[in-house]
DNA sequence: TTGTAATCGAGACGGTACGTCATGTCTTGCG
DNA sequence: CGCAAGACATGACGTACCGTCTCGATTACAA
């Protein structure tokens, strides 16, 4: 299956290239923000040739995106599975807390603006995205949700990817958005919420 | 309170090269996407002058915020009030498809996200967007819930903002982040699993 | 009589700009050699975008070629006329000598030899450089060799134009493809050589 | 003699990568112009890795100057000696009008233009053209004009360098700046002109 | 009625970054 | 080892926009 415009040689690659362009995009987005991150700019700070990044990436924020993609296999081993201590609510806050914190940490916000805006107007990175980085973890996120729904906690008829929206997607709408403040009792809120309905208890 | 920069004098605004800049900035996004749109671009498209626009706006984003500004209260009259038929989950599914119908809309789809782009990146304008435009509509949905939880059909100790983002969260982000079809049934899934909550029935 | 491509508006070109982006050419092609010669370069010396480079000239070429005529407009009245003593061969080998001290000369030579090569490649600045530069010069030779004709001291049927080659021609060649020596000798031999013709003195 | 830089075995040159070479850079110097000949069009066109070109070649004008010495040596046995008719006026015509039509030769005139260029440009080309292609050549015209020198048709006492330049020079200038018509009667008035001298017949 | 002071369209300006092209060096794998 | 292939750091290309600026020409209020 060959490409139309000579499509480059991923055998010959420069890994130690690679590695630079990638550590110079995520540093680069925390220090200047996302819209002043250039192209120039993370080859300069890479110690690279534009064309070494032209060749290999279709956009600034495909650079981008894989430099989430290696930050996130790096960390691998580390979340191999959310905590199941029996307590969904308790696990839930615990986990969402965790996430709030990161939101919060200064070295994750900006890059992870600029992901969510890359992904927002490229809708193949969207998918990317979808199968590389969101989709791993919502799978950890769906399993335990099962293993809860197995255990009598969570409704049996329940849609467990609209669960996961419903937990997470508040969260994420806040800090995107700045509609409000993002604290830890923001997030027992939301699962709290979340897991009682908005009905009155009977 | 006087700007130091000889503030421009607004009594001697042309508001006919007002509404061209607005005018052009929303089609002109609609057209070339967000990333593609320029103050030059506008400024031509608009018939006008690039410094009229430097005067009167700070950035770009924030000729794209008036716009939106402009469009909504241009249609006002029409959302003053939700509908309240005294049957909240059947009133809620009735604005979240509306809302669904709406981000589904090209002329909007693009706009929408531009603007949510701008605000990811700048808390001004985020500020701006929370006073001027989320504000009114948030306003609205809060009334809305109020009278429900006086008719019973919500938790007494319910937050309802947290429960207005339960609700409108969800949606957001699946239409933002492209991370599953945005279709009325799912709205109606959202709905349903935020008034029951994730438990079982009792 | 419009131009097809926004032509600018040159009355309100920034004469100092246009200064001081000739001067930069000028000192440049003479410090770092034609080959060498960057826009980038011209447009860093002079303190100036580039875009106003390309606004005003098609090539690199045309700003060399623009600053030789201000070069030449700037020493008007030096040269109004040639030398006419009544002895055509001293002042003939006078004008030589001092051409072929001027070609000698490092301020002139790179510069010259940078405009020789854009003439040679780009027959629209041949014919600005024939109208504009070298016409103005040639039509003085041709008035000198005019008044010695009259005198009788060149041959009533002479082609003047060709007269006029015959007697740079070679030291122009020389100079360019450096076949040889560039000496006031020279010049002398080569005026003595035209005035007599080639064959034997009868 | 040995190199400072592990100079290549000349003797495993591969003979047929050179002659594709040279015959790349010909052609593509007839089609794109001097201007935009490159390195790269070149190995593309010979189907040749640039790094054979830059073994061989300090550069592309020594590619260029190659090809033409090959095209030359080519036609070994054609110009060996230059017509002596034992008229020398009709002789130099002859040749002459030969030489104005290679110049108009579309085939030879824009190669020639850009040797000339690299020669102008380059001083250790300009030693190179003058021993190994213009030195023959000169000869040819030096022998013929001893020839009439020996037959009393020219001046005892003529430099024949000089009198080849003066009789070359006026072309060649023409043909490079294009300060006129360059024509088989041009050719016979130079031939004219240069033999019978600019004065008055006696 | 006539300044006079502002906005306006237009667009030149010094810059920054774009994405492409060519340079000359280097590395890989084939013959 | 020469060679075809092509990745690499470098740097210039010519273009697009940025945000500031200057230029008449309206336009509206004050003298």
């Amino acid at each position: 299956m060959a490409q139309s415009r000579t499509a480059p040689d991923a055998s010959r690659r420069n890994p130690s290239s690679r590695r630079a362009i990638l550590a110079a995009a995520l540093d680069l987005v925390g220090e200047v923000g996302y819209t002043k991150l250039t192209v120039e700019g993370i080859a300069g700070r890479a110690g690279v040739g534009k064309q070494t990044i032209y060749r290999w990436w279709p956009s600034k924020g495909a650079v981008l995106f894989d430099a989430f993609l290696t930050l996130n296999e790096g960390q691998d081993g580390e979340v191999q599975t959310l905590p199941d201590s029996g307590d969904l609510e308790a696990d839930l806050k615990l986990v969402l807390r965790a996430t709030v914190a990161e939101l919060n940490d200064p070295r994750y916000d900006e890059p992870m603006r600029a992901l969510s805006t890359e992904i927002t107007h490229d809708p193949a990175l969207a998918a990317a995205y979808a199968e590389r980085l969101d989709g791993p973890l919502r799978q950890l996120k769906r399993e335990r949700l099962h293993s809860a729904q197995r255990a009598g906690q969570l409704a049996e008829e329940l849609d467990l990817d609209v669960a996961i929206e419903m937990v997470w997607g508040p969260l994420l709408n806040r800090w995107l958005h700045r509609s409000g403040p993002l604290t830890p009792e923001y997030a027992d809120q939301v699962v709290e919420t979340a897991l009682h309905g908005l009905r009155p208890r009977p």
